[in-house]
DNA sequence: AGCTTAAGTTAGGCTAGTCTAATAAAAAGG
DNA sequence: CCTTTTTATTAGACTAGCCTAACTTAAGCT
């Protein structure tokens, strides 16, 4: 068993090889807020457990074994985040930081047991994929809304990021998952998009927005 | 805002604080399993940050301050233990140590969320009493089954030792928080009692047991 | 009261996780 | 291809928590 902290890293390190192909350890550095000599001397720890491949000098690899510990953990934040907004009432701006807490808690039962009360939920409260029980995710391939056509019909599925920020803009918007968007028009100049959706028939959104809201294309 | 780990400390001195009147190094170190050293090392910080008052080859002590920051943990904790039982499921010997853990975890909204969807609860899922969001807590006055006499009929209320070994062996004898206990007779010898209680007229209970159920005598 | 035992304290050392400063290797660019 | 810049590593130091061994103070018992 990893120490929290350890947790973390792999986490971290998860999200990156998601990303980009090669993790350097200044991402790994940035990503977690800490020196690049933290993370060297963490990196030669996380190897020793078997989490990491590493070699001076060359990139970061997560092995089988910490990958899928990475993903157990991000199973429990996702179910935490679900459990919050589904059984206990929180907005989906309000769960990150909780579940950042809870998904470092030691019980198979707790996050089985929220599982079962939501019904075997494959995405979180932000649409993002909750990984099986042996670490597995599949992970459906959405579009980003900017990269559709004027004059698409796609259902708004989940969001490339889930900052306070964003949330609070979204709900400002009253944009909520599973709602249909159509693209009405794109302004050329600076690909801001007129959208049109559930009690908002000619919304303008940012490029940056629309960059971050994931469809489904229908 | 201490550590996770002082606030575990924090909260055996206020355990401590409730039996003897004087708190040594050793009975903390005792029931922090660690050494006297690690102790003696440790209330020096804790009286830095004010949370108890240490001369050395004195007896410690608590201080409001520190004795808050105890009774809000305890708070969480048991507000936790109730939320796991009467929320998701979960019998009375499962929730202690995932409580342990969630206790630390930092959101005010969290438990006072669990609080509200729990209709307030005084008490615990073994009867002991949930401090108030200041702190306080009111212990009712129950007596041990154990100094009750034979004839008296009382309703158990709260147990004074909630070790995972206790509640499996109450499960076994199906008794529980809120049953009317009646103590038939009492053996002179070694003080086991015979108690009969819903589904059980006849059940001998050892001194032992007797010293850890809490009754209110009705 | 004086000696013995128990309890508390100090000293010094260990791991986990962090830092800064200095150095070494790799990458980039003329 | 050689120099500059960026990135990675090493070295050494710090805090939080823990330990054992040695020593000191307090308590307990003739």
């Amino acid at each position: 068993m990893p120490t929290q902290t350890k947790e973390n890293y792999l986490k971290a390190l998860f999200f990156l090889d998601h990303k980009h192909d090669n993790i350097t350890v200044t991402d790994l550095s940035k990503s977690m807020q800490v020196s690049t000599p933290t993370v060297n001397n963490m990196v030669k720890k996380l190897q020793s457990g078997g989490w990491v491949k590493y070699e001076k000098y060359k990139p970061l690899k997560l092995t089988a074994k910490g990958r899928k510990v990475a993903a157990l953990i991000i199973r429990k934040h996702r179910l935490t985040e679900m459990f919050l907004v589904e059984k206990m009432g929180f907005g989906w701006e309000e769960v990150h930081d909780i579940a950042e807490e809870i998904e470092h808690v030691n019980s198979e039962q707790l996050f089985d047991r929220m599982d079962e009360m939501l019904g075997f939920p494959k995405a979180d409260p932000h649409g993002s994929p909750i990984p099986d029980k042996s670490g597995h995710m599949l992970e459906p391939d959405y579009i980003k809304l900017s990269a559709a056509k004027a004059g698409t019909k796609a259902r708004l599925r989940a969001l490339d990021d889930s900052s306070m920020e964003l949330l609070l803009y979204l709900n400002k918007k009253e944009l909520e998952l599973g709602m249909l968007l159509e693209i009405r028009e794109i302004e050329p100049y600076d690909q801001s998009m007129t959208i049109g959706y559930p009690k908002h028939n000619n919304t303008i959104l940012t490029r940056e927005v629309c960059d971050k809201l994931l469809v489904e294309v229908v």
